[in-house]
RNA sequence: GGGCGGUUACCCAAGUGGCCAAAGGGGGCUGACUGUAAAUCAGCUGGCAAAAGCCUUCGGAGGUUCGAAUCCUUCACCGCCCA
């Protein structure tokens, strides 16, 4: 039950009662345990947050279980209100299937691609009749609904609530349904879909409700809400390694502890080793953090990309030199250092060249810019800010 | 179906004929400090322009006016109340 967050003691004890006796269960009829968690393909880029499920996933492969890794091909068109205070978009199939497939390639970097199985909930949500969906909502009330914090939140606002939202709940029940599954994970966001919506539906069609494993949300690189793509908050699992190791350290401290039981391999024990060293100061957090951004770069890449990695972040970080690999420019004649910013894309506008250029945030080769039009002075290293770098060449160079 | 209210920049939100590129907050960016942490301080945050200034933007379209985010018409969407 490792980074399991019920918020309820009492709901986390049955949980851990009912998933002992449905291992006893099992193994008595001599079959895995049929463990799964729903994806939601609403984007192809895939984050660190979307792993910590998989992680879970992943445990329950190891020890044999039979995992699937749903695909809510169906259920995107609707979009999950749940970790939302607001309505989402819905997409289109096109966009669904094509995200799907992708999404799944960068999942077997935590999975085990020969022990998953993959499915798509259009296969039995699309074969529903209005008939069954009527059956199925009569298991739910508008108050259950109401009484959910982001519809309460929502109705509170008087924002609007729209019907098909409600239906999210009641498909996912269904997933676990149609797969008669034993246990589903999931975020804590997850856990009316997961506790009610799904026990309920499961219970209601004569099947033995599925254990819920409710895990705590990562938060993003703010340290402060869920991450996501679309707050920006985000460590894509497609960064590069010195990107991701540098995202890792700009986490705040308060969220290492997250981290390390979310999304990295450490046991209980490894970690609980970490914070006792730094709470009584023998550990340097920035030291903590170095090694979590190690560890999951080398999840990621490979234990020497976050060698390199780190070498790097040392070098340009914390040593303030330049960084060893950079994308580069061909100046052309007459380019003001304002034309080259901009052709760069070290900024979007002039204006936003000139803004930062006043503001002392462009350098060249170390030296600080403070004419915008100058015709550009030498070639060299241009550098916005701390982390925005062109290396500025000559042609046939 | 009827009545009322709303739609403003990345988000929230003020503004109800000129002083509005549009208050305030959040977020973001830059600088100082630092451990690319936190906290703090200062500045910036539509585009073009060296600048004066010009251009585009306040749900869409049209109109009134010397002048509109602000007034009118119409369309779309949302909320509330009544049915």
């Amino acid at each position: 039950m490792q980074g399991t967050e019920y918020g309820d003691e009492e709901l986390k004890q049955a949980m851990a009662t009912e998933l002992r006796e449905r291992l006893l269960e099992a193994e008595k009829e001599n079959r895995p345990l049929r463990v799964y968690c729903g994806f939601d393909p609403r984007t192809s880029d895939l984050h660190l947050g979307h792993t910590v499920p998989m992680r879970k996933l992943r445990q329950f492969q190891e020890l044999g279980h039979q995992v699937t890794f749903l695909v809510g091909s169906y259920t995107s068109l609707i979009g999950d209100p749940s970790d939302k205070d607001k309505l989402r978009p819905q997409l289109s199939s096109e966009e669904v299937a094509q995200n799907a497939q992708t999404y799944a390639e960068q999942a077997y970097k935590v999975l085990d691609k020969q022990k998953t199985l993959i499915r798509y909930n259009a296969e039995w949500l699309s074969e529903l009749s209005f008939a069954e969906l009527i059956n199925l909502a009569s298991n739910f009330t508008l108050q259950q609904f109401l009484t959910r914090e982001n519809f309460r939140l929502r109705w509170e606002n008087g924002d609007p609530i729209y019907l098909h939202e409600t239906f999210y709940a009641l498909m996912q029940g269904y997933d676990a349904f149609a797969m008669r599954t034993d246990v589903q994970v999931g975020g804590t966001d997850q856990l009316f879909n997961i506790v009610t919506a799904a026990r309920k539906v499961m219970a209601f069609f004569g099947e033995k409700p599925n254990v819920a494993i409710i895990l705590g949300i990562l938060p993003g690189t703010d340290g402060e809400v869920k991450m996501s793509k679309s707050l920006g908050n985000h460590i894509p699992l497609l960064a590069s390694p010195e990107d991701m190791y540098g995202k890792v350290m700009s986490v705040p401290d308060k969220a290492m502890g997250q981290f390390f039981r979310l999304v990295t391999r450490w046991t209980p024990v490894e970690i609980s080793e970490i914070e006792s060293g730094l709470a009584d100061g023998s550990l340097h957090p920035r030291d903590a953090k170095m090694k979590l951004a190690s560890e999951i770069v080398a999840i990621y890449h490979s234990v020497e990309k976050a060698a390199a990695a780190e070498a790097h972040f040392v070098r340009v970080f914390q040593q303030g030199d330049i960084p060893a690999e950079m994308p580069s420019y061909v100046l052309l004649e007459n380019q003001s250092v304002l034309d080259v910013l901009v052709a760069g894309h070290l900024v979007a506008s002039k204006s936003e060249g000139r803004r930062l250029i006043e503001q002392n945030g462009v350098r060249l080769d170390g030296e600080t810019l403070k004419d915008p039009n100058q015709i550009f002075p030498s070639l060299g290293v241009l550098q916005v800010g701390k982390r925005r770098f062109l290396r500025v060449v000559a042609e046939n160079h």
